[in-house]
DNA sequence: GAAATACAAAATGTATACAATTTATCCCTG
DNA sequence: CAGGGATAAATTGTATACATTTTGTATTTC
């Protein structure tokens, strides 16, 4: 990330435009631009140094990601998370990530499995040196990679519509100090580890219930960092 | 159709930005624009009488739907239709279109259903005057229209680009002028009718069912055209 | 005559000026 | 001093000129 700052934040000559796509969806995963924030295009254009007209399409591009929504005359927005949006992303990430690892597993390379190995490597390295920002950018690109193996041109936009939300909505689970919480990163790597293996071996079965079990451990610490457990006093009346 | 047509082609003031995408989206799911067919920006420019510049954004939007496929410093085509995506298209749809019903028939309202009826009419009108651009897009319409109603925006993306292809490879289903592809068609008409009725009760197993039949109607059709038939006399060695 | 290179034409990408719309400010009215 | 409306500022949308890249063609070379 760093480094991305300095190459856009200063003197250099030509960024890709690929790059700056990245620079952005980076920000926004990790929520270094916040939802619902305003995206001014003249500020943009001075940050990253190029005209309006790339600019635009560059923000479009995004939209159709479902990164950035835009009004018309109104401008571009970060896609903003409401409440309705949290309660389909209940209902639709089990099974839309069931799904990819299935295809995934099924379709894996030798090649793919380097790829999805480099990027937990990545993530290994930011959970080291505790850059939150890192790991939440670093899984979300490992569970992007599984996608892109499933191969599948219909379930993708909707699996990349749900890690940008669920990097998101979990940005908590990375930052918790607590050694409860250090305990649950150390399984989601360790979930990493099982499902490479996992996809290595064709293992479609293997790979459903490991990503049953990922997402479980997710969605038990939104669960608890949103809906606050209910006072102790109260559960110790009921029954075991 | 007829009628935006003649709005483009002609001398017209002004025509709104979302009717032009309106009109292309149109164009390339009845195949007026076959797939992976090149889009000239200067002549689609004359065309629509309208600058590069809110072209290359209009170019961009569909792209982000999935209608149109952009090569960099080598422009925009309709997206085109390899095998590999017919092979995912089977996989998905099913699972998709299921999911959708049951989420639409548990949110729909009596507006929803007006707006459904609405297009289903229109179908119908299509139907009685044999025009399979009609029928084409309005049958589109009409299940588009239900992931509205579905409200998932997690879903809705894969829907989209599932529709999309849908009405491409599905384009025979409306063509044939034999008896029995008559029946077909009356029976997806009714389907159509059936399926209003349930979401109208938010009858979620009954609207998951309906759609399953129709699935099977299309399908039928499409493996039909596809696959033709094995040859009779080595079929009839087939033990019963 | 086939392949390769150089040049020309055409198409896409970018910057900028201008138009239209939205948003903010100020003044007026009650 | 609150509300409303007119004007000014800021922001977004569009057209166009220019830069860059790709593609086609013709000439050269073997």
């Amino acid at each position: 990330m760093v480094e991305m700052v300095r190459l856009i934040g200063e003197a250099m000559t030509k960024i890709d435009k690929s790059t700056l796509l990245e620079h952005l969806r980076r920000q926004i995963i990790t929520m270094e631009l916040a939802p619902g924030e305003p995206l001014d295009e003249a500020e943009l254009c001075r940050q990253l140094k190029i005209s309006r007209t790339p600019l635009r399409e560059i923000l479009r591009h995004l939209s159709g990601e479902g990164y950035v929504r835009i009004m018309e005359n109104r401008g571009a927005f970060v896609a903003p998370m409401d409440h309705q949006s949290m309660r389909t992303f209940f209902q639709t990430a089990p099974m839309i990530y069931a799904s990819i690892s299935r295809l995934a597993a099924e379709q894996a390379t030798s090649d793919d499995i380097d790829v999805l190995a480099g990027y937990q490597r990545r993530f290994k390295d930011a959970l080291e040196q505790q850059s939150i920002d890192g790991m939440v950018y670093y899984n979300d690109r490992f569970h992007y990679q599984i996608g892109l193996i499933a191969d599948n041109a219909y379930l993708q936009p909707s699996l990349h519509r749900l890690l940008i939300d669920h990097a998101r909505i979990g940005m908590t689970f990375w930052q918790g100090r607590t050694v409860e919480n250090e305990a649950r990163i150390r399984q989601a790597c360790a979930d990493h580890d099982r499902l490479i293996e996992a996809l290595s071996q064709n293992a479609a079965d293997d790979a459903v219930h490991i990503t049953g079990e990922h997402w479980q451990l997710s969605k038990d610490h939104i669960d608890e960092f949103i809906q606050p457990a209910p006072l102790n006093d109260f559960t110790m009346l009921v029954a075991e």
